[in-house]
DNA sequence: TCTGGGGTCCTAGGACCC
DNA sequence: TCTGGGGTCCTAGGACCC
């Protein structure tokens, strides 16, 4: 774990891939390269899933991340569609993270934190920061045949955001000093951490940009969003936020286990049968790491498009497959009948290792 | 067009206790 | 008759991220 210090040689990087999944396929179907690639689902446009990724090719037919296949299909009717690869895509990531944890400027060794799939943290002390960057980008190019982005920060906020404006294969920094020069006029939901819900209760607040939130009132904003929200969503308006680069081993709190049906299920044994399935799955994966359970959430989606969640916290931590499944099913009894199913989920929450209780964890946001 | 799957954390409010 | 104040635990649900 580093800090960014009172040294103003210390730096907060943050490398993102570009089009990482679809950049991955490319690599081993040479014949895509130019073309438009969509990743998502199965593969198949015909059925319910959305995209992974698509390439910049694909971009420029208005397909996004996060867009139903289907619409995405439509959109880019001469696209390769292909079917999501998580094993493809963890072994180039174990190859990007190996390549940049084994880096080191002209003060020594960095710090890695990694964040997903495709990006990562990197702490460092360096008086160049921009060639450091060039040099991550180099390696990571040299090692694995990907391109990447590298955002320059004073912490992982700026770093984050700084990235966007580096992409593709670009750098870019952003400290206090150009903050909101850069940021100032953008759109609140420009921020890490704010979204479509909280940009438009912020809009509501009258604050519209980064640099309204950035001197808002305080009070107003913790009204409106609670102590701990609104404190921090005027920081995020300034560019503050924790310059801590954490490489300790990631421990998941959870797992779970949902699908989207082809069909919506209709009868009450079609959905006890399911979650069942989904229960089994989500017991296996918290199996596999030796903790107990004790706590089993449901989340069930209706159509068209209605989330429930229902929680049940289990007597005691158990390992008992049949428990975790026994207080899945129970919960189905909490659902509403009569209503149409197009998803379940079952999280099966663990309790931490060496007696950590999970309500002591240091809080994302906290960290941020 | 009709919205994946896997995660994280925060808040509100009810139940319950002293 | 009206109903303290503080605390914890639990459930439900919201929001965000990749």
């Amino acid at each position: 774990m580093v800090g960014v210090t009172e040294d103003p040689r210390s730096w907060v990087l943050h490398v993102d891939l570009d089009q990482f999944i679809a950049a991955v396929e490319v690599l081993r179907r040479p014949e895509l390269a130019g073309k438009p690639v969509i990743v998502g689902g199965r593969g198949d446009p015909t059925e319910r899933a959305v995209v992974s990724t698509a390439s910049y090719e694909a971009r420029e037919f208005g397909v996004g991340s996060g867009m139903p296949l289907r619409l995405a299909a439509r959109k880019a009717p001469d696209a390769i569609i292909l079917p999501v690869d998580a094993d493809a895509y963890n072994a180039a990531s174990d190859q990007v993270m190996a390549t940049l944890r084994a880096l080191e400027s002209e003060h020594g060794p960095v710090v890695l934190e990694v964040l997903g799939w495709d990006e990562a943290f990197i702490g460092v002390t360096t008086a160049d920061p921009e060639g450091f960057a060039r040099s991550a980008m180099a390696a990571v190019l040299e090692a694995t045949q990907l391109h990447s982005s590298v955002g320059i920060g004073d912490n992982k906020i700026r770093a984050k955001i700084a990235t966007g404006f580096g992409k593709p294969r670009g750098v870019f920094r952003l400290t206090k000093d150009n903050w909101l020069e850069v940021m100032g006029n953008r759109p609140t939901i420009d921020l890490w951490g704010v979204g479509s819900k909280v940009s438009k209760r912020l809009a509501g607040l009258g604050i519209e940009t980064v640099r309204q939130l950035a001197y808002a009132d305080e009070a107003a904003l913790i009204a409106e969003f609670g102590p701990r929200m609104g404190a921090w969503y005027r920081e995020l308006g300034r560019g503050l936020g924790s310059a801590v680069v954490d490489d300790s081993p990631w421990i998941a709190r959870g797992h779970s286990r949902e699908t989207t049906y082809q069909h919506n299920l209709t009868t009450p044994e079609e959905i006890r049968d399911a979650i069942r399935v989904l229960a089994e799955q989500a017991h296996a994966d918290t199996a596999k790491e030796g903790r107990p359970v004790f706590r089993v959430t449901l989340k069930v989606r209706y159509a068209p498009f209605f989330t429930q969640t229902k929680a049940s916290k289990l007597n005691a931590p158990t390992h008992d497959r049949d428990e975790v499944v026994a207080a899945a099913v129970a919960l189905a009894g909490k659902l509403d009948p009569g209503r149409e199913v197009r998803l379940l989920g079952v999280r099966a929450e663990m309790v931490m290792p060496d007696g950590a209780d999970p309500a002591e964890r240091t809080p994302i946001r906290g960290r941020l």
